[in-house]
DNA sequence: TTGCTGAATCGATGACCGTCGATCTGCAGC
DNA sequence: GCTGCAGATCGACGGTCATCGATTCAGCAA
C-alpha cells in the first residue's frame, strides 16, 4: 500500500535558485486545520486526555464531584481543565442543584477521528 | 446506543461530608494518557496538523525544500515544527546530500487513531 | 579552496499554559 | 435571614511555546 514514491526538488542541480516548485499541497484547508488542531490541543493534555476517557466510557453524564478524587490535582485545576474541553467543543455541562454533570459531545472528537482515519 | 446513565453523587444530601466515592475510573492508564497527549500535543498546532496531512497524502518522503514554500513561516519556524513531529514519533527524516526528506510514521498516528476509536 | 545552498540550531521575545490558593457565586437546608 | 457546600473564577507563579533573524553546519560545484 505505501508506494515509495519519492518527491525530490524538480532540478538535480543544487545551485540554481529556482530549486523546487511546490507540487504538493495540504489537503485540509487552513481553517479545518485550525479547527481540527483546537481539538488535538485540547486533548494534548494527559489529564484532559483522561478526563474525555472517562466520559466517553460512561455514555451519560458525570458528577464533577466524582471526577475530582480521580485526579491529583486541586478542584480549580480541574474545573480550568473542564473549561478547555468546553471551549473546544468537545463536552458540555449542566448543572442540578449544586452539582455540575459533564457529558461528551461527540462531534469534535469524530472530526478528528475521521481524519485521522 | 447511548444510554443516559447519570452518574449522581452517593448521597442526596448536600451537607454530608463523604458526598461521592468515586465510581468511575478511566479506562487508559496515566502512562498511556501521557503517551497520547503527546501525540495530540504534537498535532495541536495548525501547521504542523497540516504537515502531517501532507506526509500522510504523499505515502512516500517528502523535500523539505517542497514544505517551506507551503507555509507562511520562516524556514526555522518550519525547521521547528519538523523536529516536534519526529520528538513526538510522528515522522522521522532522512538526509540525501543536501536535501532532506520528512515521511510518516505510522505507528503514533494509528495509536492515537485506535484510542479515539 | 572558495563560494553557494538547504537545513538545523541558537538566542531572544512575547504569548500562552498548568498549577495553586483564595475568592466569588449559586443552591440547599436550617 | 444565616451557614455550609459544589463548582467556577481570579491573580499570581514558573515553565513552555511559536516565532523570528542570525548563525552554524554539511554537501555540492566551480
Amino acid at each position: 500500500m505505501t508506494v515509495d514514491l519519492q518527491l525530490e526538488p524538480k532540478t538535480k542541480r543544487a545551485a540554481g535558485a529556482p530549486c523546487c516548485e511546490p507540487v504538493v499541497y495540504p489537503d485540509v484547508d487552513r481553517e479545518q486545520a485550525v479547527r481540527l488542531a483546537e481539538v488535538a490541543k485540547a486533548i494534548g493534555d494527559p489529564i484532559r486526555l483522561q478526563l474525555v476517557d472517562v466520559l466517553r466510557k460512561h455514555a451519560g453524564k458525570v458528577c464533577v464531584c466524582e471526577l475530582v478524587p480521580l485526579f491529583d490535582v486541586s478542584q480549580s485545576t480541574l474545573s480550568h481543565h473542564l473549561k478547555k474541553l468546553r471551549d473546544a467543543g468537545i463536552v458540555d455541562s449542566e448543572r442540578q442543584g449544586l452539582w455540575a454533570y459533564y457529558y461528551v459531545l461527540p462531534g469534535a472528537i469524530d472530526e478528528l477521528a475521521a481524519w485521522l482515519g
